[in-house]
DNA sequence: ACTACTGTTAAAT
DNA sequence: TAACAGTAGT
């Protein structure tokens, strides 16, 4: 939903730029925004079960519109649930369902244009979709990463570290995350976008009564857009954008402004509003994503202090890069399923047409001069499924290890293999590396990983196998056939397009831009008050805020990594790995072969928390968070002159506080990450809660519908939400995948109790409290049965934790109180 | 003046 | 779904 009103609120520095002014860019992609319209084109086809990948072509003729004006995509998915930020699940899948009952029967009437209305409400993007995507991406050689939790924190994160110089996406929270170039609007038949460029802020003209940013730090413009309600946090009733605005340019800092509110008490502030506000902030700061470069989990903005990073690990490397590659699902975090096998993306045939492309130019008068099109149509075709031409793509026939298991598909889908076999290469390697030891995590921490090296690791690679290059992680892909294009594009000079024949020209495509080697110093955000101070007009009564707080110039650095010893069960990962007796093709054929391939038995792969909900948007723990968020606050209210005692020290405030930080110390060392794991729980519970409500029903005057939501996707193959009622009226499968009939019942009954997975969630009580029901999640048949599902070998090592679990939570049932509730759902 | 709720429509082809 | 216009409430 992002920050309602921003957009319109920006307007005065929107800018309506030509595609072609980003040639030589390398540019993140929001896959969801193109996934979701694209889904749109085949509704009726979703809906009623048949296979389709109208919504691959869909995305992929932009994909390709930006490749033809030389800008390289970088697609980005959404981890977590795709949909799921508004509504209850309940409600979703009642609408849903509604819908399709009624375009059922419309078809059923042969009225198809009406059914089709209604189809189009049912349908909704799941990650076996977008895997379908992924696919086509592969075989384009387009480059893509899975966020492990969201996808405005991983697109943030990408233009952060310079893998990116743009994000194209519609949702206005992505300035918020920090982003200095955020691109909306994408016209496809115009080749236009608007452009917001965070160093225009200051210049944001509001007349009068308008929002004005001028002399803000981000720090400043993330309260703003806190205060104004967002995704994590409903706005103080009655509080929006401008409200928010002018009460900070008074006030200052977000805790003054609250303070002040509350003082009024003309408004309702929600009890913890501030403890509430400063999670938000964390979650905007300090999400987590998946580094391409560092190939684990990190920090979208370091976090330093003494966040623990106990959890840093709760996703072990392996998982987070099967995660990010798309190889697994990011909800129920097993092997993704292909839910169109037959589905063989290949490369496409270049524009037949040799164009010169204008890059931006500096003499910026001629924005909309547009390139030659007549290329253009010859580019876009429907489907990409034009033979490839033989040779083209480079070795990959040539890879002699290949599995031949991927069946069918083998021969064809050469990019995809490849790909996989380099993921599983990696895997081999990372194995190798992080597990010879006892102590594997302890070691990987200590490692200072490969990101600093790519090139060597690339060196490696290519010893293991000369096919490589599929990486679509790397920034600096050096053996791509298409350096020239790429050092051609870079180097502002006319590309022309030539021999369509060559295969080079092919991979000419996937360049990418050196930009994307990234700089690491100035990606950073904006306009920082002291770098780029902004004029100081108007008010000259603001300070200057102190702008060391923060995040968004500071480059990820390696942290000191804390070696706790935790010894966890290797199991999940290993259930991960367990072949599966029908397996969809190609990814089975990566997982199989990273079984013999790690050939260590005695290097198990890395475990993961067992717990209920792997999926925490960020892995810092409550307390740490609060502490953090303090400092900051403290620092800026230090900068501020008018900055007095806060109302509401937000310190300990929590009873788990000390409950935990004893724990932290006291070391027995499974209890206290058992309480990590739990406070953790807890707050992403509240995360997970807050998320799953739309933005305005949290408020008192709208009844909560639905206290208990579970934020998951209900994924069905068919793209239908089929979660409460897997068994409904609704084949889970339709006909056309009789491979999923014909998976081992263990294994769709893996798949279906996973897809139940349950977030923490509060349930609201008659007293009009909410709670967390933990009792429930964790009694669970499905938790239980997936833990049974997953564990295998060490059921009872699941089961003692479960039951530590347990027993943490009811210690600390206040805490859950305190952190999960909901404040707003209070008043009845 | 601002917020927030409502209803409508375009989106894709 | 989001963007927009219109309207009511504070």
């Amino acid at each position: 939903m992002g920050i309602s009103g921003l957009l319109p609120a920006l307007k005065s520095i929107q800018v309506t730029k030509h595609l072609s002014e980003f040639a030589g860019q390398t540019l993140a992609v929001d896959a969801y925004v193109w996934l979701h319209k694209g889904v749109l084109t085949c509704a009726t086809e979703l809906a009623t079960g048949k296979d389709t990948h109208k919504y691959v072509d869909y995305a992929m003729r932009r994909v390709r519109l930006l490749r033809h004006h030389h800008i390289e995509p970088y697609i980005v998915f959404d981890g977590g649930p795709l949909p799921a930020k508004k509504g209850t699940e309940d409600d979703r899948k009642q609408r849903r369902d509604k819908s399709l009952a009624k375009g059922n029967a419309l078809a059923a009437q042969g009225k198809h244009k009406e059914a089709r209305d209604h189809y189009v409400k049912c349908v909704d993007v799941t990650p076996q979709m977008a895997f379908q995507l992924i696919k086509a991406l592969r075989a384009e050689n387009v480059r893509y990463v899975v966020a492990p939790y969201e996808a405005d924190a991983q697109l943030a994160y990408l233009e952060r570290i310079g893998l990116v110089d743009g994000i194209l996406t519609e949702d206005s929270d992505l300035l918020v995350f920090g982003c200095r170039q955020v691109l909306f609007k994408f016209d496809f038949v115009a080749s236009t976008v608007v452009s917001i460029t965070r160093k225009d802020f200051a210049s944001v003209s509001g007349s009068g009564s308008d929002i004005c940013l001028v002399g803000w730090s981000d720090v400043q413009f993330r309260a703003m857009a806190i205060l104004s309600g967002c995704d994590y946090l409903p706005s103080i009733q009655g509080v929006g954008l401008k409200t928010a605005c002018s009460l900070l340019r008074k006030w200052k800092t977000a805790e003054q402004v609250v303070r002040v509110i509350t003082l009024e008490g003309k408004k309702s502030v929600p009890r913890n509003y501030l403890d509430q506000f400063k999670l938000a902030d964390k979650c905007f700061q300090h999400q987590r994503v998946y580094c391409p470069r560092k190939e684990r989990l990190v920090y979208l903005t370091e976090v330093d202090l003494d966040w623990n990073d106990e959890l840093e690990a709760d996703l072990d490397p392996s998982l987070a890069k099967k995660l990010a590659a798309g190889d697994v699902d990011p909800v129920s975090l097993s092997t993704m399923e292909d839910i169109n096998p037959r589905f063989l993306p290949r490369a496409r045939a270049l524009p037949l047409v040799s164009h010169p492309v204008n890059r931006r130019d500096k003499g910026k008068g001629k924005a909309m001069d547009t390139p030659v099109k007549e290329g253009i149509l010859s580019f876009f075709g429907p489907n990409p499924t034009i033979p490839p031409r033989q040779g083209a793509r480079l070795s990959i026939s040539i890879s002699p290890n290949r599995k031949g298991s991927v069946g069918k598909a083998s021969g064809k889908r050469t990019l995809a293999e490849i790909m996989d076999h380099d993921i599983a290469v990696k895997k081999q390697k990372q194995r190798s590396r992080f597990f010879d030891t006892p102590e594997p995590k302890a070691l990987a921490r200590a490692t200072t990983t490969p990101i600093a090296n790519p090139s060597r690791e690339r060196e490696n690679k290519e010893n293991v196998y000369i096919v490589v290059e599929m990486d679509d992680e790397e920034p600096d892909i050096d053996s791509n056939v298409s350096m020239e294009a790429q050092g051609e594009v870079d180097s502002d000079m006319e590309i022309t397009i030539n021999d369509p024949e060559e295969v080079e020209q092919e991979d000419g495509y996937i360049s990418p831009t050196p930009s994307c080697s990234g700089d690491m110093q100035d990606l950073s955000s904006p306009v920082r008050g002291t770098q780029t101070p902004m004029r100081k007009r108007g008010t000259g009564t603001d300070r200057e805020i102190d702008f060391g707080v923060d995040p968004i110039s500071s480059p990820p650095s390696q942290r000191k990594w804390r070696p706790k010893s935790v010894t966890r069960s290797v199991t999940r990962t290993r259930s991960l790995d367990l072949p599966q007796p029908h397996p969809p093709a190609r990814l089975d054929s990566t997982c199989s072969s990273l079984i013999p391939t790690s050939g260590q038995p005695d290097a198990p792969p890395p475990a993961l928390f067992p717990g209920p909900d792997l999926r925490h948007a960020f892995a810092d723990d409550l307390s740490s968070d609060i502490d953090c968020s303090e400092d900051e606050e403290r620092q800026v209210s230090g900068s501020n002159s008018s900055a007095t005692p806060t109302p509401s020290p937000p310190t300990p405030a929590t009873p788990d506080e000390a409950v935990f930080d004893d724990d932290d110390f006291c070391d027995p060392e499974e209890l206290a990450s058992k309480a990590n794991v739990m406070r953790k729980q807890a707050v992403i519970a509240g995360w997970r809660e807050r998320w799953a409500l739309n933005g305005g029903s949290a408020k008192s005057h709208k009844p909560i519908q639905s206290k208990l939501s579970r934020r998951e996707t209900n994924v069905t193959p068919v793209g239908r939400h089929t979660i409460s009622h897997p068994d409904s009226q609704f084949r889970p499968y339709p006909r056309s995948a009789p491979h999923s009939a014909s998976r081992t019942t263990s294994n769709s009954r893996r798949a279906q109790t996973r897809k139940s997975l349950p977030f923490f969630t509060p349930v609201r009580k008659a007293g009009g409290h909410s709670t967390l029901d933990l009792s429930g999640v964790l009694d669970s048949p499905t938790l239980c049965a997936d833990l049974e599902v997953e564990v295998e070998g060490s059921v009872v090592l699941s089961s003692a934790r479960l039951e530590r679990f347990r027993s943490v939570v009811a210690f600390s049932g206040e805490l859950d109180e305190e952190i999960i509730q909901n404040p707003y759902r209070c008043p009845r």
